[in-house]
DNA sequence: CTAGATGCAAAGACTTTGCATAAGA
DNA sequence: TCTTATGCAAAGTCTTTGCATCTAG
């Protein structure tokens, strides 16, 4: 579970599909409930197993191909944590970073951006993104109570 | 190519094999000489194919075994690009950032680090590392020559 | 010598593709 | 209706494992 807000309702997924010309099926309403609730890092094979209670006969390559296209108009993000592929709502209500519990990956967020600070850059190279995260151990997992699993 | 210095020389790495009581295999040698020439990214394939030039007998699977054995000694690192999986020798020397160029992904180090100014995070968190990475096109790919691939 | 590393082959995990059928708009 | 999405099956890609052989120390 996330922390911060959940930047996107079900119905702004939704709409963000319906926008780009994509029909609303109901699997497409099913994973756009369970990335508005859940807020968390979900493995294909999470959403799978989400979804074929609700849809029994769902196929994996549907979920498959459904996470890719969600990804592509921005409203999933893909991240690449130490257990593999896994793909997490996007945060589009304004740009901040996120603190990952190494853990139990529940992610905090957090508004310092170190774009506005930076200094020394190399020269002459356009900038066109970047990446800021912090990674350690929430308060639930501090004790040390569950294997730590290594992000990088 | 990389633009920083190559903060591992093959000794180095040979050195940290056999500290960790490892066997110095040819092809072993071969890899460090790899990744220390190179500075670059490189994924397990590419890895295989300069390989194969001078152990034409190497397997694929003896490639995959090192690569992990050097990643977990620390004298790799893994990274995920956007096309896949890559390694690269790391940075040992001092802690410092990356540009990555989205195009050709040649890197640039640069001192700053966002962790000395970071502030206002959420409390009850133990930090225990972090990313930063800024991505854009580097001085010979911001024409826009090539096709740029997506690094998330 | 002898534990550790390699090569081969095979299996395994994960992801994508082709095509007929089903279902949104 | 009629185009897009789905489910099925199959193939593809990438990575790991088991085991007999080989080799660095």
């Amino acid at each position: 579970m996330q922390v911060g807000t959940h930047t996107h309702t079900i119905d702004e997924m939704l709409r963000a599909m319906a926008q780009q010309g994509w029909r609303i099926t109901e699997q497409r309403r099913s994973l756009a409930t369970l990335f508005a609730e859940s807020g968390s890092y979900l493995s294909p094979k999470d959403v799978y197993e989400y979804m074929k209670v609700k849809y029994p006969g769902v196929s994996f390559d549907t979920v498959y191909r459904n996470l890719r296209l969600l990804s592509e108009m921005g409203v999933l993000e893909q991240f690449h944590l130490a257990d593999g592929l896994k793909f997490k709502a996007s945060c589009l209500s304004h740009h901040h970073h996120h603190m990952i519990c190494i853990s139990c990956e529940k992610t905090v967020t957090f508004e310092f951006c170190p774009m506005k600070l930076v200094k020394d850059l190399p020269e002459s190279f356009e900038i066109q993104s970047h990446r800021f995260e912090i990674f350690g151990y929430c308060s639930d997992c501090k004790s040390g109570i569950s294997q730590p699993s290594e992000l990088h």
